[in-house]
RNA sequence: GCGAUCGUGGCGAAGUGGUUAACGCACCGGAUUGUGGUUCCGGCAUUCGUGGGUUCGAUUCCCAUCGGUCGCCCCA
């Protein structure tokens, strides 16, 4: 049976592409809206820049990536996210030192991440994904918030909900931190073995521990919102105010917790409530990571971006059964007769493409009754019938295929002739 | 990484330890020798994910493996 697709990878055929294209040139769309600009970065870097920015106690980097060692002996990591490469490729070319600042990118493209695959999870998946570098301004959180639920709201979803909490800043977080140990701790023995692990590596993840949610010192732990300091406490004011403003709706979830460690500050997911995704709900989650950049290497530089998955995005919209509205016909196909006519097909099509009309022929020598099948399955709007005899009069058919309706016309004359009529 | 479930032609889908593997859609041909979407007739799986085992004989039983789906974990 030949070879076998590798696991959690798909191929898009014709038929669907189009409306992978079509979401994708609406993501581009709303970027240049917003002044995003494209940035294009490796599918591969050093292991080092991921175990450094995504954290090596998270789940990506413990257990689902693409590492392989090349030639030269270097380890390098299929990319499981996108913000890691455009800081690094934001340091490294020294994007800071731009007149124009914040930097506000985006980028569409492949991720790996080694996992079981099922519905909308997949082991190769795209994402579509912006940062907004070198701005601590809460009002580019709104603006990354926005520009994310625009391109759900906008190729047609409705059942969205964003989701919102704060991480607060890095001495709100370890004072919160501080206290979620202490709060656990005397009690750890009670808790799952992930839980127990978690304690001291990642403690802001027992909370949402779906095995032991019900335990009672799950109720009455440390909330990161009692622990904010002043600035953090502001932050997220503003942030949520001026979602207001743009009259964006959002709910506040205090256990929201990213699985990345570069968060702090603003965390968000939006999520999908319509029926049909399994356990699956989340559309894209981002958040703010102000100290990435240093961690990376570069100048101290605040930032915020967000990244979506088109498999799901196609997913939800085939869940709510949102058409796109894809053109898919065709404007004329050239049916022939006889073998002078045949001969002449080529050069008469390569004049309907030059005059910029989309046209097609038969290729597999079909009788005619079969052309116009054929015509018809790639919805061509137009018929052109050239026979032996129209040939020697120096004329052809047009028939137009919903109305049936079919004129001769000079064969000097038809590409004008179509071209007029679609 | 763990658990469950499924895997029959291009697609959907029956079926049985034993000579020819239903059916529907799609496709191809003819009725209609230069005109489509309707109708009628005919054609279309040496083969049941792959490998091995049990058996006189397996698509059907067993094991392994690969893959899909779902749940857990986690995430996009």
């Amino acid at each position: 049976m030949g070879y076998q697709i590798p696991r959690g990878t798909q191929d898009i055929l014709p038929g669907t592409v189009e409306k992978w294209q079509f979401v994708e040139e609406k993501a581009r769309e709303i970027c240049s809206r917003y002044n995003y600009k494209e940035i294009r970065t490796p599918i591969f870097e050093h292991t080092e820049l991921f175990l450094r920015s995504v954290g090596d106690t998270t789940d990506i980097v413990q257990k689902e990536m693409y590492t392989f060692t090349d030639r030269g002996e270097r380890s390098l990591t299929l990319r499981p996210e996108g913000t890691a490469s455009t800081v690094r490729a934001y340091v490294e070319n020294k994007l800071f030192g731009l007149a124009q600042q914040p930097v506000k990118l985006y980028y569409i493209g492949p991720m790996f991440r080694y996992e079981r695959p099922q519905a909308g999870r997949y082991r190769q998946f795209v994402q579509f994904g912006i940062e907004a570098m070198g701005s601590d301004d809460p009002s580019i959180d709104a603006e990354v918030m926005a520009l994310a639920m625009d391109v759900y709201k906008e190729l047609g979803l409705k059942s969205l909900r964003l989701v919102l909490n704060t991480l607060g800043d890095k001495d709100s977080r370890k004072a919160h931190r501080e206290a979620l140990v202490a709060h656990f701790e005397p009690r750890i023995g009670e808790f799952c073995h992930d839980c127990q692990n978690r304690l001291h590596t990642n403690p802001l993840r027992i909370l949402d521990c779906k095995k032991d949610r019900d335990h009672e010192l799950m109720k009455t732990a440390p909330s990161i919102h009692d622990y904010l300091n002043e600035e953090s406490r502001k932050y997220f004011e503003t942030v949520k105010s001026t979602l207001t403003q743009m009259g964006i709706d959002y709910v506040i979830d205090p256990t929201l917790v990213r699985g990345l460690d570069y968060y702090n500050h603003t965390a968000f997911e939006i999520m999908s409530d319509a029926e049909g995704f399994g356990a699956i709900t989340t559309l894209s989650g981002g958040g703010r990571y102000n100290g990435l950049a240093e961690e990376v290497g570069g100048p101290a530089t605040p930032g915020i971006g967000f990244a979506m998955s088109l498999e799901r995005l196609l997913l939800a919209l085939d869940a709510e059964g949102v058409e796109l509205p894809i053109e898919d016909t065709i404007d004329c196909y050239l049916v022939t007769m006889g073998d002078q006519a045949k001969e002449k097909a080529p050069s008469l099509l390569y004049q309907f493409r030059k005059a910029g009309l989309k046209a097609d022929k038969d290729y597999l020598d079909k009788k005619m009754k079969a052309q116009f099948k054929a015509a018809d399955r790639t919805k061509a709007k137009f018929v052109a019938v050239l026979g032996d005899d129209e040939l020697a009069n120096g004329v052809i058919s047009v028939k137009e295929m919903e109305s049936g309706e079919q004129s001769e016309v000079a064969l000097d004359q038809v590409t004008e002739y179509l071209l007029k009529q679609i």
